[in-house]
DNA sequence: AGAGTAACCGAACGATCGGTCGGGACAAGG
DNA sequence: CCTTGTCCCGACCGATCGTTCGGTTACTCT
């Protein structure tokens, strides 16, 4: 057999666990001692596979990271009518935030203490900027009402999206991605009143 | 003179600089060094004042619920048809929230890793509860639309207003609290879309 | 002046932190 | 057989963690 399937870790098996229990006790309240236990190695062995606790935390973000930028790419964010194209990508953000639950999930709790947190910080501004830029194309067709400020109705619905990890859990026989998608981009864009 | 004001420490003036430093590092990425160097004391003069690090959380994190519920008190929350009271709660909200900033930005960021984090947590999803059932009488009433779940809507609508604690500074030129609580009931209620 | 106390400090505590080190078990390849 | 490399371990490192302790300063009250 080829490389088909490990019972001993890889840097890939090692990083979803330690993103699990990083979520659950804080990237800082997590020590490698929570990790090797739950991991089921000494803690020694975890340098085996990894540098260290940081290189766990770099690896996790950047995937969350590189699945919200390969949103901008898709053809439906990058044709079409402004207005249209930010439902695209507010509704694919709701897709790739639970696809990529735990990633992301700790990609918004970074707080900057390290190098590696301020790079994730910046790069998630810049993802913040591009879809800011996408609003603010749709306020200029007139497309979105102008009596709430671009800036603060992008962080606004940025909110609502990134809470969503706060509380969406796929085990759960609750609502399925589409269904918080629908409901997400129902909201953003025709309010909770009833029409 | 009797205690007009103070140049030495008081619980409550540690409290206010230990909390900024919390939001600033994170609880668990704040050592009492840290604590000491922002206060201008040194570590040990911090247990004059306070039992230790987690008595600063709880003070913190009770001075914002305390806000928060406080609203549920108020007249307009308690009498009047469900979709009113629900926006004067969803507005009072955001206006506790601006009001007492640092402390809510720590209550929303425990993870219950502590005995007093899970406390704080738990009053949290009293909270959460409270206002879910007012949505759920509006509902009722045919007030607001029907095609999206009120548990759903209620984490959505929560999810947007508490996203207020990661980027609303009081200092910048940017929007008053009353700005900011307009644009989210205008947000919540009637959309993004133009009508 | 003397007693009491609030506010503070430096030094040190045991525990735990992230990380290192030398080596053992085991399978593959010669 | 022996070597090589992967995967893992217990023991340990210096540093830092939250906290404690003994003691000093300075102000208040009588």
């Amino acid at each position: 057999m080829t490389t088909v399937k490990r019972d001993t870790y890889t840097p890939e098996t090692l990083l979803s666990v330690a993103v699990q229990v990083f979520n659950e006790r804080g990237y800082d309240g997590t020590s490698m001692e929570h990790l090797s236990k739950a991991a089921g190695i000494s803690k020694s062995s975890i340098y085996h596979h990894v540098s260290g606790k940081e290189e766990l935390l770099r690896r996790a973000v950047s995937r969350a990271l590189d699945g919200l930028f390969a949103i901008l790419d898709e053809e439906h964010a990058r044709v079409g009518r402004s207005v249209d194209r930010l439902e695209h990508v507010v509704r694919r953000m709701v897709e790739v935030l639970i696809g990529d639950l735990p990633y992301v999930t700790l990609l918004l709790r970074v707080r900057g203490n390290t190098e590696t947190e301020r790079w994730a910080l910046e790069r998630r501004r810049d993802f913040d900027h591009r879809v800011a830029e996408l609003l603010k194309a749709a306020a200029a067709d007139g497309d979105v009402r102008g009596d709430v400020e671009v800036r603060l109705a992008t962080r606004l619905v940025f909110g609502m999206i990134n809470s969503i990890v706060e509380w969406y859990r796929p085990d759960a026989r609750g609502a399925s991605d589409r269904e918080v998608a629908d409901a997400v981009v129902r909201l953003v864009f025709a309010g909770l009143r009833r029409d």
